[in-house]
DNA sequence: CGAGGGTTTGAAGTGCATCAAATAGTGTGG
DNA sequence: CCACACTATTTGATGCACTTCAAACCCTCG
């Protein structure tokens, strides 16, 4: 097969994956194949750098299948984890606003599929389809709110506390009173994004253990009593439901305010 | 003077004030004025809440003259600062797109003046005017960004070194070696939004004061020399510039990009 | 002057980090 | 399929940073 042949299949199924984003809900079909034929479809091994802070933003990215970690690091290399993101998320457009800079490093955590398209043509639709621009707002928005709640918690919770949080996140929507669950990655990586270390997350799993009741086998945790759980952790969360996020209102849940 | 007259002239004043607020900069002077005489000039004391999290959001607020902080509370009556605000800045507006709800409570620090106005009017005029919805992404985005350099500062720098780091965002931007400020607010309130209990705050500054020669009297701080304050705090910043931030850009400044 | 909030100081406790080492788990090549 | 190498995770011992509780101090404002 040659090059072209290889990369007009590429574009295909760039597009077909591009289409089923909820951020480009609004566009036609025309525009998605414009920038599918201007991303790449990509898949790296565990360790790859996509881009660090500071370099010039060309590209924002997709991730198609795997985990990506956001990170910022010192001079003296200790890293803060900002986000760990998979499937459907996408990273590195708060370059087409602003700052014609990364502000932060993107790292993959596993073997992962992504695409990665020119900020530019996002710029260019952002002009174009207004609604776009509406969308992207609402899911910067949603992605902010996530963060003053981590802020929160990393000012009000212990560490077994943010760690029965993190959990409670990964439990599915309308979840009985019995659930089982695997960690999505690395023990280290979850406790870099919990702000503490390796160390103190093993411990502080343990003690969340003991005082919840939870069975533990590797990365397999299965939580007995969710009620119990959900007063362990969030009794010092400030929001009355719990912890678990929503996905942001897409296009077609917009409602039109009247003027005047 | 009757309440006519007055409304009459408060819409004024208002759409003065908001004729300068650069998110305002791509509208024309008639949805300037349209917004004015939907909104609100108020001038309350400290203490005053504007509105606690969870409530419906019906407004967003643009502070004139004054503090004012946005936090989270715990049911515990612990509490999360998650930024203080003044004159110029905008908030509440997170509800125009995705929840119909404050994730945040908003309270005066300070006698301050500010303006209310209607998150449905701002909802009509993003759809009227997509720059207008350009321009607040980039807002937004650069909100983000000061986040994640929190979420970073809460990880990676102790007591002091946050300190210093707030100190140095407080100097003009081109500021000599020696510089001399005045504490915006309390330091009570201070110590709330970098994270840590006032009377660490108190301890963390007096060492900070011995390790890079400050001198304090009172809410008055003056640095000798910027430099040693820099190699002391931004060292473990992932920042290589420094921890001072910028404006977003607003509409003039954004670059139209090509397609294809 | 006296009340009250903001700020500092002291003493003691707690939680998390650090350093070091043991153990479990995973993928590799033989 | 096993042994080895390498990484992830756990465990232990110790130290430091920040918190907590308590009390003093300071400053402002009625």
């Amino acid at each position: 097969m040659n090059e072209v042949a290889k990369d007009h299949i590429e574009s295909n199924r760039a597009a077909q994956l591009l289409t089923d984003l909820s951020l480009f809900a609004c566009l036609p079909q025309a525009a998605i194949v414009h920038f599918a034929e201007k991303s790449r479809l990509l898949t790296h091994t565990k360790g790859k750098v996509l881009y660090i802070q500071g370099d010039e933003a060309e590209w924002f990215y997709v991730v198609v299948k795997g985990w990506v970690k956001l990170f910022r690091e010192t001079l003296e290399g200790s890293e803060a984890v900002i986000d760990v993101l998979n499937d459907g998320q996408i990273f590195g457009e708060q370059a087409v606003v602003g700052g014609r800079y990364y502000n932060d490093s993107a790292e993959l955590v596993d073997a992962t599929q992504y695409i990665k398209l020119p900020i530019s043509l996002l710029q260019y639709y952002l002009q174009k389809y207004p609604q776009l621009a509406l969308d992207l707002l609402a899911k910067i928005v949603h992605k902010q709110q996530l963060q003053s709640h981590e802020i929160e918690h990393l000012n009000v919770q212990n560490a077994p506390q943010r760690i029965g949080c993190f959990l409670l996140r990964l439990c599915p929507e309308a979840s009985e009173d019995s659930v089982s669950l695997n960690l999505p990655y690395d023990k280290t990586l979850i406790a870099s994004k919990l702000g503490m270390k390796p160390e103190t997350f093993s411990r502080a799993l343990a003690k969340l253990k003991n005082d919840t009741k939870l069975e533990i086998r590797g990365a397999v945790i299965t939580i007995p009593k969710l009620q119990i759980l959900k007063e362990y952790t969030c009794h010092y969360c400030s929001q009355a439901i719990s912890c678990i996020d929503e996905e942001p209102a897409t296009s077609k849940d917009q409602v039109k305010a009247a003027p005047k």
